[in-house]
RNA sequence: GCCGGAGUGGCGAAAUGGCAGACGCGCCGGAUUCAAAAUCCGGUAGGGGUAAUUCCCUGUGUGGGUUCGAGUCCCACCUCCGGUACCA
């Protein structure tokens, strides 16, 4: 029994915790500081937890901790990210039906959560899953739905920050007047064309094993990320976001958060800003004139929308207009057909079909060569008149930019790699700045540096960057090109075939032919949720039918009070729905009223510290900004940002330092860890192993070494050989010696100071010393332990609470204050320093902590050791840094 | 290719430009024990020297540099890990 029997411990504590509601957070507390700390929550995957979770977990429950014992009120919440594909694919060959199957590991999640002594507040637990949680999902996205983005709209946000951009309700949108004449019908797709949620057809990534389209980043070499079945590009109607139009705020308001710089710049690459502009070249025809063509531009200005008989690229290099000696076109263009002549028909033809069995990534696979066929036609360059053949090349995507390129092999390498495949010709058109600089070759690849213009009539001699700017000015002024910016994000692909996700909140009306009319109806608000329509058969349609198509008459179809037949939108959102506003329905879980009370938004967000795996680096976090950007223009929620401070948790490998997986077999089961040296030791290990951020390999020793720490600890305070929780002989009520003071104070310092960096491996150290320390004494201060149980408490929550309790404390510790150090008691009367002779160690003098350089000087030549190194020498210089070093430079 | 991050004992690691390797693991030795486990105490970068010591030399991926002094700052390079990749 007095052993340190970590079983009836922590099981004790546990249950103690649970009745007490312990750590039930009390919303808006106005006279405490409040703190939100935020773990990503799970996927509760039917295989547990593993040891990557307790990370991440620990580290927040630490902070969160020693942060109530700080005096502050902390909102520190757990759910489950509880949507998407893995329960389907059970049920599908279990045929158990995803919720059940969701339920049960989601159990088994909280069991194995709730095991490790975490002080979430779980009366806040909520899973995405719940209708509870998706109906306000679903409004959500009708908020989105709701939207339009009014690029030039200025305004003041409630922080008090100016922006140019606002997401605006879809009623304030304004109608043309030619679209309005058009009547109701008109005008409705019109405002369907603007809201942020809007469909589209487009080529997306259909799998047919899985039967669902996936997002890019689900698709690797061709095959679906998970399973590895074969992808096909598919043009189907889907819901897309408008995440573009957020695009420079979601890239310019990453500057203030305190977030780790990395991921900062891949969000900004995946935003992938350019500027540049659009150049119309006009389709060479028998017909066309080209110096009348221009005139008319001239008068015309340029088009906002590309019109028929132009070719309109996008370029960041209008400086290299000159340098043009062929165009591309994407090979889904829609101009292709019209350039083809007769006897390129055949060999175009191929060439598309070849292309369209490619997927994005396989066409972006730079292993392979560039491809290409003439079209037979041409266009000209409106800078110099000059013909130029165009091309159709998949190393031009009809997603980005125009989907028409202008190529300049001189200074572009995927150009040149073309222009040299094919025998096009190469012209240089940007030279060196620098006089004395090589000549520029370009015969063996392109030259993508600033330089001077060549070649470029009267623009020669310009450097590039006023190059670029002058053309695009001057070919504006002509109107055959504009300043323009463009992304690398693309909308975001929203909807799934997929039965385990959340219905869309969108009626389709129907004619009386029941066929859809393309004018849609969102859900009322009031009835919201749309249910989750139960199902019996799991086996996808086999074909890009969504399988809530599966669903009950009754569910798919009704009709409206105005007698309009209507049927379900039967796709499904993503997984990444429910994630991107967990954080906001922590803070006012059980609200049926509203998705969050503004009131305790404004009192707990943001959120303060976030902690995950950096695999999220992007689009988890990205897409949340997205949403909470167009819940802030809205009105909605009061901050710019959700999530002030993120930290990433570095990956724990193997015992053989290689990634934890089944088919490694070195999967470590914190369940088993636990078992065998209780959860205290699993957190204080996973703390112990290294830097929180960094990835760091599993030493199941290293368990059994803070498992050691633990029960000195235990035997500093409880007699072992006793019947009973005793206290040992060797605790007494004695005052502390100055010494054993000054090794306390500087322990509470250093330890603060640690948790306050998120420094837990530096932590633990100290207390172990301080450990080591107090075994070395004759007798133990009850003064100089309980501060050490408190220091303890956050990382080994049960052994300090019990050891609280063998103190003779009656209640948990969880509340009481941090200990604080007192900064007189840490200065020493002598420091012993060292003194180095020309940078090198040779002895060290103990003097008087607050000797001045003089007398350092003195102290260090009158040791024998040092004199033994000066003699026979001329001390040229003496550096001395009183109570650090002294430092003799002899010669 | 590009962009990050990291290279320190047998291992995980520590170190505001000021005594490199704290703390832990492992290993070695001792105490305790009939014995073992557990526990407690001591040692442990490498090489050399000494009867012994608070002795000497070398040492933080490689090569340069700045500095009285560099694991730490600067330049070049090597290796590993992560991210990303035809975005015009």
């Amino acid at each position: 029994m007095p052993r340190y029997d970590f079983r009836s411990i922590e099981s004790r504590w546990q249950q103690y915790w649970e009745e007490n509601q312990t750590f039930q957070a009390a919303d808006c507390v106005a006279e405490k500081e409040k703190l939100y700390v935020l773990d990503m929550f799970p996927y509760p995957s039917g295989e547990g937890l593993h040891v990557g979770h307790p990370e991440g977990y620990t580290a927040t429950d630490i902070v969160c901790r020693h942060a109530r014992m700080q005096g502050k009120n902390v909102l520190h919440p757990m759910g489950w990210d509880a949507f998407g594909l893995p329960a389907e694919e059970f049920a599908r060959q279990k045929n158990i039906h995803p919720a059940i199957k969701t339920e049960e590991n989601i159990t088994t999640f909280r069991r194995q959560l709730k095991m490790l002594g975490f002080s979430y507040d779980w009366s806040r637990e909520l899973s995405t899953t719940d209708p509870d949680y998706y109906r306000w999902t679903q409004w959500i996205f009708l908020q989105i739905h709701d939207t339009w983005y009014d690029a030039a709209c200025e305004w003041t946000g409630p922080d008090g920050v100016t922006r140019t951009g606002r997401g605006r309700p879809i009623a304030e949108l304004p109608i043309p007047a030619d679209v309005s004449a058009e009547g109701t019908a008109a005008v409705r797709r019109y405002q369907d064309r603007h809201r942020l949620a809007y469909l589209s057809e487009a080529p997306v990534n259909w799998c047919q094993e899985l039967g669902t389209v996936l997002a890019n980043e689900e698709v690797i070499d061709g095959r679906s990320e998970r399973g590895g079945h074969p992808v096909e590009r598919l043009n189907l109607k889907q819901w897309m976001l408008r995440i573009t139009a957020y695009g420079d705020r979601l890239g310019d308001e990453l500057e203030n958060l305190g977030w780790p710089e990395s991921i900062k710049y891949m969000q900004r690459n995946w935003i992938g800003r350019s500027t540049g502009a659009e150049v119309d070249f006009a389709v060479a025809t028998d017909q066309l004139d080209h110096a009348a063509w221009m005139q008319q531009r001239n008068e015309s200005g340029f088009p906002a929308e590309q019109d028929a008989g132009t070719i309109r690229v996008y370029t960041t290099r209008p400086d290299t207009l000159y340098g043009v000696t062929y165009m591309v076109l994407a090979p889904e263009h829609p101009l292709v057909d019209q350039l083809t002549t007769a006897d390129q028909q055949a060999a175009v033809d191929q060439y598309r079909r070849e292309a369209s069995l490619k997927s994005d990534l396989d066409r972006t696979d730079l292993s392979h060569s560039k491809t290409g066929v003439f079209t037979g036609g041409y266009a000209f360059n409106p800078v110099n008149g000059e013909k130029v053949p165009v091309w159709i090349a998949d190393y031009v995507l009809i997603s980005y930019g125009t989907g028409a390129i202008m190529a300049v092999p001189g200074h572009d390498e995927r150009d040149h790699e073309f222009a040299t495949a094919f025998q096009i010709p190469i012209r240089q058109v940007v030279a060196a700045a620098a006089a004395d600089a090589e000549p520029v070759d370009i015969s063996a690849a392109a030259w993508t540096e600033h330089g001077v213009a060549v070649n470029s009539g009267v623009w020669d001699g310009t450097p590039t960057a006023a190059c670029k700017a002058g053309i695009t000015t001057a070919l504006s002024e002509q109107g055959v090109a504009r300043e323009a910016v463009n992304y690398r994000l693309r909308d975001w692909l929203f909807s799934r075939q997929r039965y385990w996700g959340e219905p869309f909140p969108i009626w389709h009306e129907l004619d009386d032919d029941g066929q859809p009319t393309g004018l849609m109806r969102a859900e009322p608000i009031e009835s919201l949720p749309v249910p989750h329509p139960h199902v019996e058969d799991f086996q996808p349609t086999g074909t890009p039918e969504p399988m809530l198509s599966k669903a009950s008459e009754e569910w798919l179809y009704k009709t409206d009070t105005d007698g309009v037949r209507l049927k379900r939108e039967t796709n499904s959102m993503p997984q990444w729905a429910g994630s991107c506003w967990y954080y906001l329905r922590f803070c006012d879980n059980k609200n049926s009223q509203q998705f969050i009370d503004p009131e305790k938004e404004k009192y707990w967000l943001p959120v303060d510290l976030y902690i995950g795996g950096a695999e999220h680096a992007v689009l988890h976090l990205l897409y949340a900004r997205f949403w909470h950007k167009v819940l802030f223009d809205r009105g909605l929620v009061s901050h710019p940002e959700p999530f002030r401070r993120l930290v990433n948790q570095g990956m724990i490998l193997g015992e053989n330092g290689e990634k934890m997986s089944k088919s490694r077999g070195n999967v470590v089961n914190p369940e088993e860890v636990v078992e065998q040296r209780g959860a205290d030791s699993l957190r204080l290990y996973e703390m112990f192993m290294g830097p929180l951020e960094q990835v760091k390999p599993w030493q199941t020793s290293g368990v059994e070494g803070v498992y050691r720490f633990l029960g000195r600890v235990w035997r500093l305070i409880i007699d072992d050989r006793a019947a009973e929780n005793v206290i040992d002989a060797a605790v007494t009520e004695d005052a502390a010696t100055a010494e054993q003071l000054r090794m306390l104070h500087r322990t509470i310092k250093a330890v603060s100071e640690d948790v306050q960096r998120l420094s837990f491996n530096t932590a633990i150290s100290r207390m172990m010393e301080y450990t080591n320390f107090l075994y070395e004494q004759p007798s133990r201060s009850r003064s100089l332990l309980e501060p050490l149980v408190l220091l303890l408490s956050p990382f080994a929550p049960h052994i300090s609470e019990e050891l609280w309790n063998a103190l003779g404390h009656t209640h948990t510790l969880a509340y009481e204050a941090w200990p604080a150090w007192d900064e007189s008691l840490l200065v020493e009367s002598t420091v012993e320093i060292p003194v180095q002779v020309s940078g090198k160690l040779r002895g060290r003098i103990t003097v008087a902590a607050d000797a001045t350089a003089e007398d350092m000087q003195a102290a260090a030549q009158a040791d024998p050791a040092v004199q033994k190194h000066l003699e026979g020498r001329t001390i040229i210089k003496v550096i001395a840094v009183p109570g650090k070093m002294i430092n003799f430079v002899a010669r």
